[in-house]
RNA sequence: GUCCCCAUCGUCUAGCGGCCCAGGACGGGGCCCUCUCAAGGCCCAAACAGGGGUUCGAGUCCCCUUGGGGACACCA
């Protein structure tokens, strides 16, 4: 770290859409910067485009936060000093600032209206130009801008960019990045509805917050230039800029797209935070593979959020694009899992059985979790492991009653045998229960594959579950008993057909 | 079309001139463990886009080409 000096930090979405793996991300380095450093990460709503507005999309973004466990220090809902934190609620400020621009000589009003800006750019694509604003108005005098503006016609006021010369921008992981000025745009600052543009609010707010570091992402890097020489021209102090990558589609051509959305849906994944948490996932999962693209740690890749912070270096951020792998996100969370506490895991997996419609008590809850927890990849997955656990009864699929290599008047031997020797013991608990159907298993001259195979499918309904042993102790001697005994009915109701292959 | 950014295994990445015939992780393959499924352990295949420089020495610096991405709104 090139400083240790308190970071501000700030994410500053729009609320305009659902709140995705990106916005997640720029806010997850965002908080690891400021946290590092003893500084505060703060929330800014950007609600400046009126037209785009989606209610609702600023409570998502806040609830995706703290579910994600990365909460602003100050924000909206959160308060704080810098207050107010929506920028519809700053406008005065944006307003005031503009004119300060324009009295600079630094922007100018302009009186164009929309019809006629749209048929210029039409005109310099047909001539294969670069679409920019052609000028008109940058040259009116002062007395007939003020006056046009006192007959109350509508205007926005523009940056007025130099013609020649070149804009060096720093960006922290890019070094220089050098534009000539006949490359930039007249860019609109503030709208003919006295709102500003990022271009002016960002810039502005960033200033009023004290901002020291911009995270942001890369798409804002052709607009590098013009925010940096609005802040110039206001003559405030820089922040560190930081353009972070984008992020691809898994096939790494192009960008997440709303197809690519809709097609990870039914994939069972979401590139939005708030269906992450449905899907059975784990904040600690998700933040840590989202941390690891665009992050380089060399080794020891597995961390929760404490770990992160203690680890961050906004220096080691890369600036290459990089593409969304699922299989990864499995793959951390699984991790987490395995990570977790097992009363803690109970908790998490508890709501999924309820949804399922099982009623679930805590007792068992808490007996079954051990059981399951190396196996579940995401949370839901413990209804696939599970939920026979909470059944009265369970009916297995008589075939998968049969062991392989024998018939089902065989495999029946073998339940019936084993249900004298379970019936004849003290207790179900594993230690105990295991032994005598180990001798047996010799006894019968067959392999612990096909005689617990067949107990298992009895005693579960599955073909694939936890442990057979340790389960069969949670289910209980008078249940597992009785799953035996309707076991050994189905098979005696098989035609005996030829040994299972 | 113009401008900007990026470029190491399929993917995410380590590497900031010699420690690299390139390390880790996911995924893939194999083996071990094993009552199923997992988890775990061990092993294997897999990359410096191409071409020029600079240098005693280049994955590491510079240039070009190629490829990829992004931006060209009174949206952010």
């Amino acid at each position: 770290m090139s400083d240790l000096k308190p970071a501000r930090t700030r994410m500053a979405p729009s609320p305009t859409g659902r709140f995705h793996l990106g916005s997640a991300r720029t806010a997850l380095f965002d908080y690891l910067l400021a946290k590092k450093t003893g500084g505060q990460f703060v929330l800014r709503i950007e609600d400046t485009d009126r037209k785009r507005f989606v209610p609702g999309s600023e409570e998502e973004i806040i609830a995706s936060l703290k579910w994600l466990g990365i909460e602003p220090d100050e924000g909206p809902g959160y308060g704080g000093p810098y207050g107010p934190y929506r920028q519809t609620e700053r406008r005065q400020a944006y307003a005031d600032h503009a004119r300060i621009l324009v009295d600079k000589g630094a922007a100018f009003p302009c009186f164009c209206t929309p019809e006629r800006l749209a048929a210029v750019r039409q005109e310099q694509q047909k001539r294969k130009e670069t679409p920019r604003y052609d000028g008109t108005c940058r040259s009116l005098s002062p007395q007939e801008a003020a006056s046009r503006i006192a007959d109350g016609e509508k205007y926005v006021i523009r940056f007025k960019m130099p013609y020649e010369g070149v804009t060096v921008a720093r960006d922290l992981l890019r070094g220089e990045i050098a534009t000539e000025n006949r490359h930039l745009d007249d860019t609109v600052l503030l709208k003919s509805d006295g709102l500003p543009t990022y271009h002016l609010a960002a810039m502005l707010d960033d200033h009023l917050m004290d901002i020291t570091h911009v995270l942001r992402g890369s798409e804002w890097l052709p607009t590098f230039p013009l925010h940096v020489q609005v802040v110039r021209a206001f003559g405030w102090d820089e922040p560190v800029w930081v353009h972070l990558s984008v992020f691809l589609k898994p096939s790494g051509k192009g960008k997440m797209s709303k197809r690519e959305a809709a097609q990870a849906m039914t994939d069972g994944y979401s590139i939005f935070v708030k269906d992450m948490e449905g899907l059975g996932y784990t904040p600690e999962g998700v933040l840590n593979w989202i941390a690891l693209m665009g992050w380089g740690v060399a080794e020891d890749d597995v961390m929760n959020l404490d770990e992160m912070v203690e680890r961050f270096d906004v220096e080691k951020l890369t600036p290459s694009p990089a593409a969304i792998n699922f299989n990864k996100l499995d793959h951390f969370n699984g991790t987490h899992i395995r990570r977790l506490p097992v009363d803690e895991l109970a908790r998490r997996i508890k709501p999924f059985f309820v949804d399922a419609g099982y009623e679930v008590d805590n007792d068992t809850l808490l007996k079954i979790t051990p059981l399951i927890q190396e196996r579940l990849v995401t949370l839901d997955d413990c209804i696939a492991f599970g939920g026979f656990f909470f059944q009265e009864t369970v009916t297995p699929d008589p075939q998968d009653l049969v062991a392989k290599g024998l018939t089902a008047a065989q495999s029946a031997e073998a339940a019936r045998r084993s249900l004298d020797i379970l019936s004849g013991v003290d207790s179900l608990a594993h230690d105990i229960a295991e032994p005598p159907l180990r001798a047996l298993v010799e006894e019968m001259g067959l392999n612990a594959g096909q005689v617990f195979g067949i107990l298992r499918a009895a005693v579960t309904g599955q073909r694939v579950s936890p442990p057979l042993f340790e389960s069969m102790e949670v289910i209980g001697k008078e249940k597992v008993i009785e799953r035996l005994e309707g076991a050994i009915g189905a098979l005696e109701n098989l035609d005996d057909t030829p040994p299972k292959g």
